[in-house]
DNA sequence: CTGAAAGCGCTTACAG
DNA sequence: CTGAAAGCGCTTACAG
């Protein structure tokens, strides 16, 4: 770089002495060296619902060649054409794309969408620009760069998937749910996850059982805490209003809604978080109470996420397959794109109930 | 999806009830619209090396009409005819993108990489297809897809960095060195960081340091033996040869390599390890031989990875500033890509020691 | 100062 | 069975 500038066409190949750049081959490339017209070569080497036949002898004469000359079809040319880009879109919910792969959920479910576009010889593309509104942003997600998307952790009143479908633009949606058109949709059983918690904490002999909520903007938040609810009133237990508290991935805001719970005159002796990332709030707001973990108060998380604050923590809380939603729910997206018949629309896995030191029997 | 095809061509606009898509807005639309050639409004819309020159008034009016129709660029068209993608294609040295980015010297680099493009307004592209060699991928990334290539960990005596070169792709290596032109390169100081790390066990009186080295297709491996053979010598200390070993990232041949260390007649008290992975796997051969850390033997690790393992070992170790090196690197592409004057092509970044529980005096 | 035209590489309907 | 042509949306030389 120090040695010439940078761009193609201000520079002449002979000044440069190590230029052994050859221009890439095109179809007609290799037609002219077949001897046949392009459309045949377009035609051999797409499975082709091209009209054009072509007989056997040329078709492997074709195919040779193109191998030979390493032909590789141009990308941009068949996108414009209207083609396949092979191309998935990542949109990372409300958030910044930087905020978000700094996330552990997210970041999981990344690696999960990483392994099943690299099985599908899919590419996965991040958009630098944030997208914000669908209205503002569909454009940019039509220009041929991409051929579906994959949402995650999308807020439930944005009309992002509900404009793409409505654009037919084939949408995963991760962690979350719709049944509109275009759309495939993974997610952990919400239910299963949260009974699941409850059922720890009552078997444990909680009755005085809170549920510090997530965003409310999360679907998952009012599905855990209507089980948090539905369980409770199984057990036979009513629970004061003032035990359903709104949470927040704000830091203060959750350090202060756990403190508020912790102070009440009655307060409880469990905790049901709707993610880990609060969950440990909640053991922050405790700390600061003198409350000791778990003789004082028990805490269950959700999501297990791999990061060491929640081993470190010995938090008990409700795993979901995170990587395997991913893989799955971008394989699901794949099989949609390619028209594989009968492929699912919809697919919820089940969570399970990781017990570490958090939680402990009610004194 | 369930209710209908997936295919845009295959479903007529009446059978959808919910059908409120339109054709995107092409520079064509704008052009009538605003009553001017397409060339008029092409050349408004960018800033604009055409020869074709427009008024002032006209400009502004096509400005106007082109945001009120929300005129997005198509970006395969632009990418067809030569133009720039504002893309970047990431590239994981010799493995799998699935197995990369489980790897949290890359994740973390990778979290620097968004930040960068995100400023930038660039986009990143993951290609599902592993290179492998650079001759086979060079279409595969001349394709319009991609204007340049960040590339992470790739070996040594690959070749894809020189083929890029020579085929005037510019190209940001990260964790490496190059010179050639179109090539941008960040790396943390390998030497100052291995100097930290020997001068730490050397005030802390140890003389018979071992290290264990890294894969051998790493430049890294490579400069902080060179700093540990150099750092003994001005010590007036002679190694034996033993005392340099091979490592790996595979855990049997490190977990081996650490022991055969630690089985030597007179076995060194202190280890230099090329990175953190591998002195915990170092620790965990000194476990099996009932030797304690740091009482028995003292380790020190390289990267300062942010997984929990190496907090929670307490390892020893050298930061490098991962996600800054991710981003500063990503800004440098960019900005040769755009011609900025004077861009630098190397930056190198200050290591740091970071004194854990896995280092003490010699006894 | 502005418009019409060529062409990037491809695919698909259309003629032979 | 095969070739020539149109056109996807854009940018940039080229004529007026």
């Amino acid at each position: 770089m120090t040695k010439g500038p940078i761009s193609t066409t201000e520079q002449s190949d002979e000044s440069l002495g190590l230029d052994d750049r050859v221009k890439p081959v095109s179809l007609r490339d290799v037609a002219a060296r077949a001897g046949v017209g392009v459309a045949a070569v377009s035609s051999v080497l797409n499975a082709a619902r091209s009209t054009t036949r072509v007989s056997e002898s040329t078709r492997s004469r074709v195919l040779e060649i193109a191998r030979e000359m390493r032909y590789q079809p141009n990308a941009a040319a068949r996108a414009l054409r209207g083609g396949a880009t092979k191309t998935l879109a990542v949109l990372f919910g409300t958030e910044k794309a930087s905020v978000a792969v700094t996330n552990s959920y997210v970041n999981t479910v990344w690696q999960g969408i990483i392994l099943g576009v690299e099985e599908a010889r899919y590419n996965v593309i991040i958009l630098g620009e944030p997208w914000r509104s669908a209205d503002r942003s569909l454009s940019a997600l039509r220009d041929g760069r991409a051929d579906g998307v994959i949402a995650i952790g999308v807020p439930m009143e944005s009309d992002l998937v509900a404009t793409l479908s409505s654009n037919r633009i084939p949408v995963l949606v991760i962690g979350g749910d719709s049944d509109l058109d275009f759309v495939v949709s993974v997610d952990v059983d919400n239910k299963a996850g949260a009974t699941l918690a409850m059922t720890h904490l009552l078997e444990l002999g909680h009755t005085r059982i809170a549920y510090l909520a997530g965003p409310e903007y999360q679907a998952s938040t009012w599905e855990r805490r209507e089980t948090y609810h539905g369980e409770l009133r199984r057990a036979g237990i009513a629970a004061p209003d003032a035990y359903d508290v709104p949470g927040s991935n704000r830091p203060e805001d959750a350090i202060e809604s756990a403190g508020r719970l912790l102070e009440l005159p009655e307060p409880p002796t469990a905790i049901f978080a709707a993610n880990d990332k609060i969950a440990l709030y909640a053991m922050q707001a405790a700390r600061s109470k003198r409350l000791e973990v778990p003789r004082d108060l028990s805490i269950v998380g959700f999501d297990d996420r791999p990061v060491r604050e929640v081993e470190l923590s010995g938090l008990t809380t409700i795993r979901q397959p995170l990587a395997e939603i991913g893989a799955v729910g971008t394989k699901m997206l794949i099989a949609k794109l390619q028209g594989v018949a009968g492929s699912p629309s919809r697919r919820v896995f089940e969570p399970q109930l990781i017990v570490r030191t958090s939680t402990a029997a009610a004194i």
